[in-house]
DNA sequence: CAGTCGATTCACT
DNA sequence: GTGAATCGACTGA
């Protein structure tokens, strides 16, 4: 059963906190995403924590650079980056400005605009697995580098926007080391997600890519 | 300027 | 469970 969720946008000062106290407080929130074909609503299950210039797993931890140059702007801003050659992942930019973090989007539950993910997540076998994963995730939203830099405090009818939602209550958040991270960066609990949620994605440790011999 | 590899996903065994 | 797909950002020489 789908409650229907607070339609009021998430205000600035949401997003400017430490990273680790905005990322479980993510969880049941509503990501709106506008389309021309409509709009595409999202409950959040499942996001990681990246903090900063301290933070080796971070994309911001070697400095600035043309990729990540969002990170290190206001807070409430949606950093999207292009991996593997092939998918997008968002964040939503954290911190006070010039203190570079962010929270990863990793999964979600879509609550509208079914539809019109589904046309964009072929491969998806279930409705579950619309949004399983933050690639899935930014597909399924029709995410890319385009929407970089989006304000998504603004109000109106802007391409994201983040919304009040229904909070998860805290006994039903859990966490544990991030997915994917490799090196030192791997071993900080800083993923978050909804327990006994069945759209929240598989935990796997990072994977050093083999050379062709 | 060439080499390496990624905050992943999917098909296949 | 294993390997391929696919390319831009970053690194170090």
């Amino acid at each position: 059963m789908i409650t229907p969720p607070d339609r009021t946008p998430l205000p600035r000062d949401f997003f400017d906190r430490p990273v680790l106290e905005v990322a479980p407080d993510l969880l049941g929130r509503v990501l709106v995403r506008t389309t021309p074909d409509g709009p595409i609503t999202l409950r959040l299950t499942e996001v990681e924590a990246y903090d900063g210039p301290n933070d080796p797993g971070s994309h911001a931890y070697r400095g600035r650079t043309a990729r990540n140059g969002v990170m290190f702007g206001p807070p409430g801003h949606v950093y999207v980056y292009f991996t593997y050659g092939m998918w997008f992942c968002m964040n939503l930019v954290c911190g006070p400005e010039g203190r570079p973090s962010g929270v990863l989007l990793r999964a979600g539950e879509v609550l509208e605009g079914e539809e019109l993910a589904r046309k964009r997540r072929l491969s998806a076998r279930n409705d579950k697995e619309l949004a399983k994963g933050p690639a899935r995730l930014a597909t399924a939203l029709g995410v890319d580098r385009a929407l970089d830099g989006t304000d998504a405090c603004e109000p109106g009818d802007t391409p994201l926007r983040m919304l009040t939602g229904t909070p998860v209550a805290s006994d039903q958040v859990r966490n544990g080391p991030r997915t994917g991270v490799a090196g030192e960066g791997g071993v900080h609990p800083w993923r978050f997600w909804v327990a006994n949620d069945p759209t929240v994605s598989p935990y796997r440790a990072h994977v050093p890519k083999r050379r062709s011999s």
